[in-house]
DNA sequence: ACCATAATCTAAGGATCGTGAGACCATTGG
DNA sequence: CCAATGGTCTCACGATCCTTAGATTATGGT
């Protein structure tokens, strides 16, 4: 007669392991930031290595783990080997690491709070909102992300201006347009800040909620590429 | 002039460190499991020490890392401690964890699919489904989880069965009735097992989609307390 | 064939973690 | 007050991890 199988308390500590696998490939504040930079866009070792601003050699020590942990794969293109996270649910699973970071730990929360929630108390643009505007061209909408990132994936219609071209930018502006800027989601600083400076410069801005990713898990339009020339 | 203040990159890296923090609280397996018996009840150290399988001692020291990380709190009850976590969107993130070691784990997926996919390949009964045949008196329904848990919170009108005492269980039963078993979610053994140990009696049994956590999740109503005598 | 480039592999030192042992603290019941 | 119970703290040792350096591999260009 079919008896309890004893496998479960072996089943559960082995599950346990292997959630721990994962617990790991987290608990590295290197490998956290290399997650989120491939979260989003495909890299090579060395684009990595400067974005995080680790050694070379420790990056790609680093992206081992992560492969070993299957959250990141690795293609070879010639010379160089350029790594993805292996699946939009890495990405999906980091949003819920920060979320779960900025509830329990105070430090985020107050970090947050100082340097990336909407300035000047305004609320986000929601994206709908967003996009009935630039159909009618009531906005300029600004990509703060570095230049490859843009390229990866943005929003159409978005320009590429990355934070530190913020400057150049806002130049050839005309006078009274408002700017929309967006970045990586609610956690990247480069929205909030583009906005501040922006308003420092006295011209109108505000930020779209959230960032691309999200834009794209929303289901709306993306574009690849590098911008058109001017 | 306004600049573009400096402060982002050490932020990043107060962020990425931070969210390494909870990274590590979830790179033992020993913690997983504590967290994970803690999202099913509040426990003492003892009890938690029993349910895991850890020495007493090193039960202690790992909940005062997930203290520090945060994630569980503990609560004096005469010479008793009592820990639980810290809040319900811990017990999330670890089924956010559950599911993306399942999707990136090859492991995980092998052993889930060997010990905990629905037996028989039968859809498990909704929860929508069960209330309606609990109404009409049509089901009897079984936690399988331990007693604590049972007491910590069931659906009301559950018995509280756990697996060990399955037989038991089943002795007074009227013949022709349908059993539905349920614990703690979709990557615990316990109902798959009874179901399949209903079946090798003789007795009709199906599991409830999920678990418990995801009932009460769902809003659906809850019972707590020991169950009343028969 | 040879070199240059991009990346990985291997090895090693130092830092951190995991675990258990013993001393120590807090609470309760005599 | 003392003793007993439940839990934590301190310390120590072995195991693991992080990081870097040097050797090695794979690819492409000349």
């Amino acid at each position: 007669m079919a008896q309890i199988r004893k496998a479960p308390i072996d089943l559960e500590r082995s599950l346990h392991e292997q959630y721990a696998r994962l617990g790991r490939a987290m608990a590295n504040p290197g490998r956290v930031a290399l997650l989120e930079s491939l979260c989003q866009a495909e890299r090579t070792v060395e684009d990595l290595a400067s974005a995080v601003g680790m050694s070379f050699k420790n990056t790609s020590a680093q992206l081992r783990e992560l492969r070993l942990a299957g959250l990141v794969e690795a293609r070879r293109d010639g010379t160089r080997v350029h790594y993805r996270v292996a699946d939009e649910s890495v990405c999906a699973f980091l949003a819920d690491l920060r979320q779960l970071a900025r509830r329990r730990l105070a430090e985020v929360d107050r970090l947050v709070r100082d340097w990336i929630e909407p300035p000047g108390g305004l609320e986000p643009m929601r994206r709908a909102e967003l996009l009935e505007r630039m159909a009618r061209d009531e906005v300029v909408v600004f990509d703060v992300r570095p230049r490859e990132e843009y390229r990866a994936g943005h929003i159409p219609g978005a320009r590429c201006v990355p934070l530190e071209e913020l400057d150049a930018g806002l130049a050839g502006l005309p006078a009274e347009v408002e700017v929309v800027a967006y970045c990586r989601g609610p956690f990247c600083v480069l929205a909030p800040e583009a906005v501040r400076v922006c308003r420092a410069r006295g011209v109108r801005a505000r930020q779209l909620e959230e960032g691309f990713p999200e834009w794209r898990w929303a289901g709306l339009p993306v574009a690849i590429g590098a911008e058109a020339a001017a």
